[in-house]
DNA sequence: TATTCTTTTGGGAGCGCTCCCAAAAATAGT
DNA sequence: ACTATTTTTGGGAGCGCTCCCAAAAGAATA
């Protein structure tokens, strides 16, 4: 059986609490006492018991990462890997224990919950891009959990971190606009999400803005997945678009496939903006133009802002929006004017 | 404050003792004194308090899994996500969850071991694809944490779980000489980790018993990774072999992509065979011949006999060894005759 | 009805730690 | 040397649960 304090206190010859002091590096020990104490600690190997600790103090400093999806999409969507590491950044500065739940299928995501963020192994809980009806935010409603939602929520009680959506969005769709197209199509994020929703409204916005006609049957719902781009965009040009506004790069590389499979060249022949900037935006042919949100920075914010909430329960609900940008590459050109 | 069972107790009109019979479906409860229990802990939202129970019983019903990369490469190699399914699955079926350390650069794998796998909150702890010299497996061993090494280990009382490399790897250059190649070059994986040197043993091997010269300029040392291969095929190419074994998947992509950038095809001018027949094998162009292992079924056998550990801790060391299998595609042709 | 046996239930104690209050020791001032 | 003040240290108690022993209640038998 591991050491505990008191065979740390017996080696020493000082009592549990003053070896907890030293451990927790409480002030007002005297030094040789402390030098004596960290000497004990050394000889018989003691390492402190969190559980116990975190019964007493009720802190365990591990916050859950609430991904609603299985393995199989958490592997194939880049926006985890960057939020992932931006929250993993952010624990380790404030020494916090990220603990990410994984499940295979969708029914493992209840008893994950159940089984870990409701069971007091976690402080908080960072929910990633739920959608409205996933039942999580409800239970952690119930629970009384703090917890922040990476993406806006409409619940004003609810803490969370994003990016402007609808003015990135706009960004991409004023673009291609300003570059004289006019029949603009777009492939949205789904819409029982707040980002896919706003992303939308971007686009309805930018297009309102210039009085251009918002055409149903040139907006097709996609699901942030690569195939969700290839069988959007082969929708998509029945309606004969000349540009594209893509939700999310992942999106846009199957639509670039989709592209290639009728044999449309991009730019030369429609045009294709993004969403996201994951890595792969500026390793495709063509690069691609796309609307940058800052993932890591996302993530490293959610970490903090739910320690915070942590720390301080009673104080006002906490949001942040983070500004997005155009980045432009290669996949947009000018509306030629078509000769009559 | 959420409830306790002190509370469920007052309510149902019995002792926190019944209450702990209820919860942990003991025998000997009244049936109604059962029906009642329940009923209160409806009422008033009891959940189990797992850091308390835990402190009792000793288990956390945890286990930690140790990837000793950095989540960038953790996302980008495909030996993981296959693992992890593997992993998740056999914990969700034995009602324990996986904890996932996550950390961005190489330093923050001993912080993050102090913080969770020592400090009492896993009952165990997989280590996944460590090289020889990863300090992870002696402080385990050290601190007496049970644990199983997902690969092989030299070590008599580490328990594992691996593939048989040497022979999934003879299969491989077996097969190319049987298509009459000669010159038979290979990318290793790093030598530093016991499948990179069973894979090259077993390269060696096939070699050996055709009495086939093995000649050092046919080998070049790789990493695992799509850049490992790229360089790897490069340096190879100038020891003009007509057939190459690359010791992974991911490794093949990149040899694919030097041979595309140098005007080699495959199989026509140079045949391929990778390891570990990822999910991308199948769809490159070519097919990938390759060597099938079983990594899902790893990752679940590898978290069973963790979990047998745990339960039973005095028995013998515990290993499984899985074999491999060739799956032939399209990226092996034989070796042409050449005219003189 | 009384006695014996079985089933059901209650509560003391402890898991390993932290916190808090008070005791003990040390220091400073007269 | 004595007194007052400050610093250092010790130990009781409890965090929420489980386990174990024993008490209480119920059932069966004579």
């Amino acid at each position: 059986m591991p050491p505990t304090l008191e065979e740390v206190a017996q080696i020493a010859g000082v009592s549990r609490s003053t070896v907890s002091r030293v451990i927790n590096n409480h002030p007002n020990v005297r030094a040789e006492t402390r030098e004596r104490v960290w000497q004990a600690i050394q000889e018989c190997g003691y390492q402190p018991h969190a559980v116990a600790r975190s019964l007493v103090t009720n802190r365990t400093r591990i916050v859950g990462m609430v991904i609603p999806e299985t393995v199989t999409t958490l592997f194939t969507d880049p926006f985890f890997p960057l939020l992932l590491q931006g929250a993993t950044e952010a624990c380790n500065t404030h020494h916090y224990q990220l603990l990410l739940s994984l499940f295979n299928d969708p029914t493992g995501q209840e008893k994950t919950y159940q089984r870990v963020m409701r069971s007091g192994y976690v402080d908080g809980v960072i929910v990633a891009s739920a959608s409205l009806q996933d039942p999580v935010i409800p239970s952690l409603l119930r629970d009384g959990i703090p917890f922040v939602s990476v993406g806006r929520h409409p619940d004003e009680q609810i803490n969370y971190v994003d990016v402007d959506n609808v003015n990135g969005a706009r960004m991409a769709v004023e673009h291609l606009i300003q570059l004289g197209h006019r029949r603009i199509g777009t492939i949205t994020g789904p819409l029982d999400m707040i980002s896919g929703q706003d992303r939308l409204r971007g686009y309805r916005q930018a297009l309102a803005a210039h009085d251009l006609p918002i055409e149903e049957e040139l907006i097709v719902e996609g699901d942030f997945r690569e195939s969700g781009g290839v069988a959007g965009m082969q929708r998509l040009l029945s309606a004969s678009p000349s540009a594209v506004f893509v939700a999310s790069d992942i999106m846009a590389l199957g639509a670039l496939k989709a592209l290639r499979q009728e044999n449309l060249r991009v730019p030369q022949d429609i045009s294709l903006v993004g969403f996201d900037d994951i890595p792969l935006a500026s390793a495709l042919e063509p690069p691609l133009t796309t609307v940058r949100q800052p993932v890591r920075r996302m993530g490293a914010l959610a970490v903090e802002m739910l320690l915070d909430l942590i720390e301080h329960p009673g104080a006002g609900p906490r949001r942040i929006v983070l500004p997005t940008q155009l980045v432009i590459r290669k996949s947009c050109r000018e509306k030629e004017v078509m000769s009559s």
